[in-house]
DNA sequence: CCCTGATTCGC
DNA sequence: GCGAATCAGG
């Protein structure tokens, strides 16, 4: 495979958004964890924790690996340079105060509870799952947020407390948020609109209510956010 | 052992 | 530029 820029930006946005070169090399396909690596490097976008760059060693004298073909230089041993003293390092080891961990890391993203305030008043949830609003609440049944990918809060790539394939149940919403194998990959969550296996704002996304012939919504969004190459 | 990223080096 | 081989830490 080659690296065009499609797989080169996917790989740079999930190098970036936390995800291991196993994971990137396994999603884009064809490729192997090393080639990742390199890959990134090349980008220059390294500087990741890396689990192996703990601590910097002074020294680092784990030069001679692949010492096979070339002659390596002669044996310097005689006089030679008194191999000075270890340089000053960096100077200032950086005491590092205490990082102080996010504050609030966890972000209810779900807002659950009643969200009795902005929101249009729901009188009920008709057949089809298409929302009954009171004659004054009128408004776009489906709010402008398409089921994009979620991207992870901000700080960890990772979703905290998200809905997993084995999170699912007969009570739990089943809509997908973001694509499958992906690192943030899961489930809505939400409590479903009984009857239904979406929750009551993705009933409204999955089944698309007639509206009265002459304003029609064009796109009609996917799950998944569209078709997928892999 | 498994995993991770870093690095080297022949191609 | 690419990536297998290798290193090295968890």
């Amino acid at each position: 495979m080659s690296w065009t820029d499609e797989r080169i930006e996917k790989l740079t946005k999930m190098w970036e958004g936390g995800a291991t070169a196993s994971q990137i090399a396994e999603e884009l396909g064809g490729v192997s964890r090393n080639a990742v690596i390199g890959k990134a490097h090349r980008l220059g976008l390294k500087a990741r924790p890396s689990p192996v760059k703990a601590n910097e060693k002074p020294a680092r004298p784990a030069a001679p690996k692949k010492a096979k073909p070339a002659a390596d230089s002669p044996p310097a041993k005689a006089a030679d340079a008194p191999a000075p003293a270890p340089a000053p390092r960096a100077a200032a080891p950086a005491p590092s105060p205490a990082p102080a961990r996010a504050a609030a890391p966890s972000a209810p993203a779900a807002g659950s509870d009643k969200p009795a305030g902005d929101q249009p008043r729901i009188v009920s949830v008709g057949p089809g799952g298409f929302l009954r609003q009171g004659p004054g609440d009128q408004q776009a049944p489906i709010p402008p947020a398409p089921p994009r990918r979620l991207v992870p809060a901000k700080p960890s790539p990772e979703i905290a407390d998200k809905t997993s394939l084995l999170d699912l149940n007969d009570r739990i919403c089943r809509w997908p948020m973001g694509h499958p194998g992906e690192p943030d990959f899961h489930f809505c969550g939400e409590k479903v609109n009984p009857g239904f296996p979406y929750c009551v704002d993705h009933c409204g996304r999955a089944y698309q209510a007639q509206l009265p012939r002459g304003a029609r919504r064009p796109p009609p969004p996917l799950p998944f956010g569209g078709p997928r190459v892999r």
